[in-house]
DNA sequence: AGTTAGCTTGGGAGCGCTCTCAGAGGGGGA
DNA sequence: TCCCCCTCTGAGAGCGCTCCCAAGCTAACT
């Protein structure tokens, strides 16, 4: 029995030094054709793997790529957009080279510990944050601890130098001044809370594309939190002033939104046409099929790791802010019928 | 600007040494009032935070637990269940002050890729893996690397020495009792994929309920593979054999079922009672509303994080195998008169 | 007063790697 | 022939921590 197995040891079976060993294993040039081949055998013989956290210590790089989702609890139970998400994320970590470690705040009084956890030095390189409300600690904690961050989201203030958003107020706008086309008047929307810059933007991006189309929104205006029931409870107070179309901020909400017209009675789209946002809803899961403004999320995902790798690698300087165009997908829950 | 941040430092502006800051950052014994006291305020002071890294290193633990699921893609994206382990498990590692790891096969080429940084060294100090198909060669690396595992699952061999699972076998045979006793004698299961442990076990759980009931299932038995559009088609195939109740093994393809239900023009439950799987689906979301065994997969997360942290702490020497009870949650869709 | 035990403290060694530098060796150009 | 440069290699130092041992000190008991 030998020492433990490291970079000494493969070292000593190919008859060179830790460094020559190092070099292989890091892919480095100038090391002779021999040398290599030995190194790569006596690696491949005893299955070597280099020790992650001497490797951290020494170069003062983890190879891990943090996810932070304050708030977690409430939406992530049935709302798949952060599913989408860390799948995003996780696949391009992956395709790094790098590891995802996933910060969840369960609750407020965890998010001392954890924000300690993250910013914790020779843990992870950098975070993706999802900003989901303003005003969030988070992200100050991060820049005073001098941890590279990318936002997922519009932050709030001009603290994040970098991040990644779906044109949120686009696509609502696209849906207003598609409600409008399906030859709807009444339109009324269903917000996201108004605590969140997805939530403004989306109330925005609605009110300009009804305002472009020459339409009042005349107060028919109503927040929800994200959930189902309080799509539901959104609705019932948009039909006591007379819609005959609704735009839901999310698509959770539009399911419950969709719930409570059947509820009530009424038929969706000919009484009260609907246009939903994520574009998250399966085929076939609800009746009619949702018409939804498409947002991109596992690319965000993507977007966002890639973006963090470059930072933390040093190769951004200037501050740099993706957004992706969100699309809109026509079903059958608007009553939008093409000339032919 | 002395010293980077370290224990070295710390030392220096209480007049103590590294090793005394050392214990007091990890709360041993036998530190003096005065000296515990002035090293807090250092620490207080300076924000310092022990390099993650170096404790990997010097006392080879690094703090974070690995959570892996193969083949998440196709599921994860609308299927909650992951949603919930994750954020079991992630529950339990905040509260054990450790970190998660979370390592999703995107493809099976990621596979090597991602199992081989699973196991590396000085990265973490354990996994939990969801043993989703039988013979994965995920727990065969697992073991040969000499890495702590815990499966969530059933695994399909003895292959694993601690595991935690719901009784699906249990919830099964209760859902065909169930059917049973609502009157219903032609009674057909839609299975989850028969390369799952989970698969086996409710289908086999569900024989025995008929058999005990003293019904037989006449090869009404269709398989699908966790998605709606699965759960639909076999719903399908069952029709054929002229089914009044159908056992569906997961939420997903009951959502399916109840979907082909409609589409044949027939009536749930009059026509056909649905008994589900999961427990996922919230209330409201479908009509009639879902019948359902009740797993609890939160708990099943966290057990797995809690046992695989004692695990790797040399608390459990013996194996341990856990099994959560699953409950019959009666709604609609199985058409249930209570007795008044 | 002597002895012992317990508490408190400091320092050495070492975890396995990276980074830097110096030196050996060899080929090509003047 | 000499010199320079380029390629390849090894060794030292150090990353910040934990672990262990020795030593100093005090208190308690004989």
């Amino acid at each position: 029995m030998g020492q433990r197995l490291n970079l000494e040891e493969i070292g000593r079976m190919a008859g060179v030094s830790r460094s020559t060993v190092s070099r292989v294993v890091n892919g480095e040039p100038n090391v002779s054709n021999s040398a290599a081949k030995r190194v790569k055998a006596a690696i491949a013989e005893t299955g070597y793997r280099p020790h992650a956290a001497a490797r951290s210590l020494a170069s003062n790089r983890t190879g891990v790529l943090g996810l932070v989702i304050p708030s977690a609890v409430a939406t992530l139970f049935d709302d798949p957009y952060f599913g989408r998400l860390i799948l995003g994320a996780s696949g391009e970590t992956n395709a790094l080279d790098a590891t995802l470690a996933l910060f969840l705040f369960e609750q407020d009084n965890d998010e001392n510990s954890i924000i300690s956890r993250v910013v914790n030095p020779g843990l992870v390189d950098g975070v993706i944050v999802t900003a989901t409300t303003m005003g969030d600690p988070v992200i100050e904690h991060l820049r005073q601890a001098n941890m590279p961050f990318v936002v997922v989201g519009r932050p709030d203030d001009g603290s994040a130098s970098y991040s990644v958003d779906a044109d949120n107020r686009g696509g609502a706008k696209i849906a207003a001044k598609h409600l409008v086309s399906c030859g709807r008047t009444r339109i009324g929307i269903i917000t996201p809370p108004s605590n969140t810059t997805a939530g403004l933007d989306r109330r925005l991006g609605f009110l300009e594309g009804l305002e472009e189309a020459g339409i009042d929104a005349g107060g028919r205006i109503e927040e929800g939190n994200w959930t189902e029931a309080s799509g539901a409870a959104a609705l019932m107070r948009l039909l006591e002033s007379g819609v005959d179309g609704v735009f839901a901020g999310s698509d959770r909400m539009a399911v419950g939104a969709l719930n409570a017209i059947r509820a009530a009675g009424l038929r969706c789209p000919e009484d009260v046409a609907l246009v939903s946002f994520d574009g998250l809803v399966p085929a076939g899961q609800t009746s009619p099929q949702l018409t939804s403004i498409v947002q991109p999320i596992n690319e965000v995902g993507q977007r966002a790791a890639r973006l963090l790798k470059s930072v933390i690698d040093g190769e951004i300087t200037t501050s740099e802010h993706v957004v992706f165009p969100t699309t809109l997908a026509i079903a059958e829950s608007c009553g939008f019928k093409a000339m032919t």
